[in-house]
DNA sequence: GTGAAAGCGCTAACAA
DNA sequence: TTGTTAGCGCTTTCAC
């Protein structure tokens, strides 16, 4: 009768009202799921909660799911291979009505795993090629490509190129891939010293930077596969007194608000957290209401020319 | 037996083991947790989840629960009094085993709920002075009172203060009160268009200082209540043509990630919301297990000298 | 040691 | 329209 499931004289509806408040009653969700089959709960898994592109994404995830009254469980892998089943298996436990995952592992145990749980699954930040798994991402490959090409267009030539870490495809694979398939299709040498692999960090942007300035040329720009890196590589060049976008042009990837709070501005690839959010819980809602989901939907991308990149006069 | 609640003989045990593995059992959560009456589930409320601020916070207290095995329901109240309300409430409904809450809007509706909720619950970022809740704080008045001081004993006299939104006390009136304190301590007179309230973004920083800008008399130094604030409080002065710290000195809050990522570095004090969140999840856990709890526990602070201050030479 | 049964708080189905 | 009952998947208790 509490859930309007049936019609109710109006008298007892209010008695049974006024015992509710004064007995201070709240239902019990565990006792109504275990019947019901339904939690109402969406898991997330996300490495790295401290991360702005990831809190951004689980604030796009809890917009649209607040909206819908499901709620969220959050699960902090760190990046560690045991945590990422640990709270796979857990997601299962609990009995949650659908998961998303921001990057996980590419590893056969875990994309099995991911196969074989019988939830509701969006994936973000990975292309899954040839499993069956729904997936939300830019389109890295392109992203970068466009990327580097603006750069091309600037007038640059020598340019470097900090990728993500390899074992995460997208960020490491595909954007460096990016800025590869860029310059071969402007017949430009790269020069090996320039591209170096980085982590997901400011410092390990900063780190990487030395290492190219340390080269015996010096590139007139560089490519950086987050933002975070590119505020590392920007500092790294303002404590060494050199100048962007004089000296040296910089580019990013991701348009956190870092990149617009940094000075000069970053000119980066705007690639909105928010948005994968939104449109990943989208996806997931569809699937537990068994609607039809894409595959594979890509959210688009696009430059934000900042301060930066400057054009390259010869 | 799966519980090890029991001896068994081995080959039982042997025999069971080999169906679960064959049947792809998996235990439900939900069902356990009628029974058991606990869910090992913790719920989090944070205003504003891209905010670093939170986002380390969540990650301090994900870092204590999941050692003991607990994990995290998140509700981000967007700062609406409304959803700090409706997900108390729903805590309540999903039996989870306690609460942590970062800000509330500080009103008696609100806090007569956190008193009647009959969970265990620490507040973080409140001082809740003459109710039993449990907090985890710094103290915002002293720590602002150092950060002052330590302009006053640079040298500087003409020092103005952009505070935290009033509706949010510690960030608000306690850390402007620290503020006023200390110019009061020192007899120093506090021009009114010198103290401005902002809210908790960058951008309200930018806007503070301009304000400030307009005054006929320029301060050499701005205490600036948040570090989100103070970079838009220096990207203001960058924009400007207005030279930090040789042309004003600028003093931070909280230490953020980005403190040390801008340049100048960000001088600030330390406000380390990692540590808030292990500590109001300790707090939390005893509270869990009965045992006993501090009323208020007080988390250090203290400065961190980088570049954004310089001592005035008369 | 082991198996059977009661019951956690709810919903759904069925009688009255 | 209303009241009663079975049963969701587990733990706990109690008899065997």
């Amino acid at each position: 009768m509490l859930n309007n499931s049936k019609p109710v004289r109006p008298e007892l509806r209010e008695r049974v009202l006024k015992i509710v408040q004064e007995t201070g009653f709240q239902p019990n969700a565990i006792a109504r799921s275990l019947v019901s089959k339904e939690t109402r709960i969406i898991g997330v898994m996300v490495p790295d909660i401290s991360n702005n592109f990831y809190s951004n994404l689980i604030y796009g995830i809890d917009s649209v799911i607040s909206e819908y009254d499901y709620s969220m469980f959050l699960a902090i892998s760190d990046e560690v291979v045991d945590k990422e089943l640990k709270y796979l298996r857990l997601f299962k436990e609990k009995q949650i009505d659908g998961v998303i995952i921001a990057s996980i592992h590419f590893l056969e145990g875990n994309i099995q795993t991911l196969q074989e749980i019988q939830v509701p699954l969006v994936v973000t930040g990975h292309d899954l090629p040839g499993y069956q798994i729904p997936t939300v991402n830019v389109n890295n490959v392109q992203a970068s490509y466009d990327a580097t090409a603006y750069l091309i267009s600037q007038g640059h030539t020598k340019i470097a190129c900090i990728s993500g870490p390899l074992w995460d495809p997208p960020c490491g694979l595909d954007r460096m891939g990016g800025y590869r398939k860029a310059m071969r299709a402007h017949d430009l040498p790269i020069h090996e010293g320039f591209v170096v692999e980085g982590e997901f960090t400011a410092k390990s942007g900063y780190e990487a930077m030395r290492r190219i300035c340390e080269e015996k040329i010096r590139p007139t720009a560089v490519f950086v596969a987050t933002d975070l890196m590119a505020v590392g590589v920007l500092n790294y060049l303002y404590d060494h007194g050199i100048r962007v976008p004089e000296d040296i042009s910089v580019m990013g990837f991701d348009n956190l608000e870092l990149a617009s709070l940094s000075r000069p501005m970053l000119t980066t690839v705007h690639n909105d957290p928010f948005m994968y959010g939104k449109a990943a819980a989208e996806q997931l809602l569809r699937q537990i209401r068994n609607e039809p989901v894409e595959r594979m939907s890509t959210v688009p991308h696009h430059l934000v020319i900042r301060q930066t990149v400057s054009a390259l006069l010869k």
